[in-house]
DNA sequence: TACATAAGTCAATATGGTTGATATAAATCA
DNA sequence: TGATTTATATCAACCATATTGACTTATGTA
């Protein structure tokens, strides 16, 4: 039988090593940004106009979950940089469809790149098993999301609207 | 042979799982906080000192990697609220001591055992192998924690937000 | 005594978010 | 066609939260 203060210790050490864990896995990326005088927001904006290219401006600030004033300065600084292209939809050319210009594309790669090979790591030291049962950890966790912001990929529930 | 670009895609999908994982783990602590008006700095408060009572105001400070004058409303709401105390130290009467009151441990216990339930359903629910492999991971990338800010790993005890 | 430290406060400033109002172009409806 | 709605873009006022700097008070130390 399990000691339920036993329990409760472990998954505080749980709590806690989601923290850290986090920590770390964002720091390479901020100070990446921060290095060139970007911020948060922008590397988000990179981050979601580069795994969902065409989008929106308002799909954008959907997926941010931040009000068009607050996105349109970083928005513009990142076009401004030419690292965001807006470019008319050809359905309806009130909307612009965001995508990465090469130069975005390149800072992306070079974020997310330290991120995967910091992951890679992890995963080559820990073992298959271990990475497998990390992803269906998370998996479960990331199901569990209520926001209306996501994107829907194929695997996932589909957003109620 | 593993393709890289599979191999990529794999590593993307495990950066947004992370991404919405953590999201979905500190959603709840976020709402819980916010229905009572309190702030997160309020919340890393209660954390910090909720898991090292006794510990001084500059300490606090050092934790939490902010300024005094930052620190100091938050600190203050929760003092008039009741739920943090503040005690001169013994040895130096010019240190405050602070701990949490029963109210305070009660918040404070509250907001945690939200996050040990939420991840305790999805531990049971991905088996022990998976939970043990999610604690490796987890464990491997907190290990490069290079922050000036931790504690010595004695205790090891650390905040979730 | 002279200086240093811990805590608390006041003021000025910066940043980053909010809402509200408004403008423009494009699409759609009656 | 004219009226209305939608998508994008600003401007302005405001607010929350952080910063640094200067200062006070109480206490400890050389």
């Amino acid at each position: 039988m399990v000691d339920i203060n036993q329990q409760d210790e472990r998954l505080n050490a749980a709590l806690e090593l989601f923290y850290y864990a986090y920590r770390v896995f964002t720091a390479q990326p901020d100070a990446l940004l921060a290095e060139r005088g970007w911020a948060r927001v922008h590397h988000r904006v990179l981050y979601f106009v580069g795994r969902e290219p065409g989008l929106s401006v308002n799909t954008l600030i959907a997926r941010l979950g931040v009000s068009k004033q607050a996105l349109h300065g970083p928005l513009r600084d990142l076009q401004e940089a030419g690292l965001v292209l807006a470019t008319p939809s050809a359905q309806d050319k009130r909307v612009r469809c965001l995508s990465l210009s090469a130069a975005g594309a390149a800072l992306e790669e070079e974020i997310s790149s330290g991120q995967r090979a910091l992951l890679a790591g992890i995963f080559s030291e820990c073992g298959v098993p271990a990475a497998q049962g990390w992803q269906a950890v998370m998996g479960a966790l990331a199901q569990l999301d209520h926001s209306v912001n996501r994107r829907p990929a194929e695997q996932d529930i589909q957003p109620i609207l």
